[in-house]
DNA sequence: ATCGAAACTTTGTCAGACATACTTGCCAGA
DNA sequence: TCTGGCAAGTATGTCTGACAAAGTTTCGAT
């Protein structure tokens, strides 16, 4: 059912941005009932693909096609979920530069250095680094050529932060990490792999140690 | 809405494979509508915390409770998706190897050993050991101690079978590599984590080389 | 031109009905 | 006693129609 909806998306032409049909409209062009569009609505709202408001209509934001796979992913909040979740990103991000630093063309490097300049910027203005942050992991990821890096660690971050930066309003973790990014743009741009490995290496060293130590103060706390 | 249904499924002190209260009898304790209740399943449905049959009733094959957080993932299918989903599940891989060798206590080094040579029955059988082979990596993912490895790789996993292993119905993918498994296993157990290493990337660079082959035969064909 | 209220649009929820498919229990026959 | 199939029961799937709630647009008064 969600699948020709879908098509119906698909031959209409509607992208990111767009506004869907009315529920009704769906319903009648679709030969259907209005409930079954809604639980194939609610669906595509629960994976992230639409938002609905009341007598605003619906929204898509995220690409949908038949050929589009939604994955999710349930992530059980524990006391050890923070370290866990940086345990799986380790590997990530380091096989991620470890990637862009081979394979990353001119245009990449310059984005990586811009974001870094950036970056560098911010956080000596003393003002909230990591949306800078998260853009220069984020060229790093785009240099991969490979879309997934990006969506997967991305996915992983955001659960980190639905609940470590929202509910305890942790002060920036990991600020004595970022004068170390300029060693890491340089590094890949260089093309220095195990260079640019070890230097990420050792920033998520540091981002989970100084994780360990806010877990046991919630701990204790 | 879905939260009081989560609530009540956690006072129920309901929890995966129990069998949850019909829609109706949902509908009446919550005090709300069936198709509200029919929304919300149909949302917990779509991301993965419960199966539902007609006739059957609706299962919970999920952890549920009000602490969960469910996070979506779309996935564009594309001609390269294959191998990026590789290269993405390549580090996960391992690493989770490399701190299963380090950490596995003696009652997870049984379970890997146990697997081991269940996959090696099945493969000299002849018969499907897909399923052997995914019960040996969720071992060495267990022996982790971190259960969002096994979590994010097995998202990976079934994006992976649901687009090359159903629809092409492909040949087993990565057959050569079985033997090898008991190589693997040894090296866990004995803790030799750079033969580990070593062993398990070896087994990914086959498996994605095959990869490449069969993307190279369906865009040929 | 601007502000505010009314009319309109669209999603949210409810109730009742029937369809459909699986499950369970019963009964006859071997 | 065991087995097979049929019938009743159960639970999800879908449809229709109605009203509620919350934005959005339109239009008139100032």
């Amino acid at each position: 059912m969600a699948q020709r909806l879908a098509a119906l998306v698909e031959e209409e032409g509607l992208g990111v941005g767009d506004r869907l049909p009315p529920e009704v409209e769906l319903a009648r062009r679709l030969g259907i009932g209005r409930s079954t569009v809604r639980e194939s609505l609610r669906q595509w709202e629960s994976l992230g693909i639409i938002t609905r408001n009341k007598g605003g209509g619906t929204r898509i934001v995220a690409e949908v096609s038949t050929r589009s796979l939604h994955l999710p992913l349930t992530v059980q909040l524990e006391a050890d979920s923070l370290s866990r979740m940086l345990a799986v990103r380790r590997p990530l991000e380091i096989e991620a530069v470890r990637i862009a630093t081979r394979v990353a063309d001119d245009a990449a490097r310059r984005r990586i250095q811009l974001r870094m300049l950036e970056l560098m910027e911010v956080f000596d203005s003393g003002q909230d680094w990591r949306p800078a942050d998260r853009l220069f992991h984020a060229a790093i990821h785009d240099a991969t050529g490979n879309p997934l890096f990006a969506k997967v660690i991305h996915q992983i971050h955001r659960a980190f932060h639905d609940i470590y930066d929202a509910p305890f309003d942790l002060p920036q973790l990991g600020a004595s990490t970022i004068p170390v990014h300029r060693d890491l743009a340089e590094a890949i741009i260089a093309g220095d792999e195990e260079r640019a490995v070890s230097i990420i290496s050792g920033i998520l060293s540091d981002v989970d140690e100084a994780a360990i130590q806010i877990a046991r103060g919630l701990h204790a706390g």
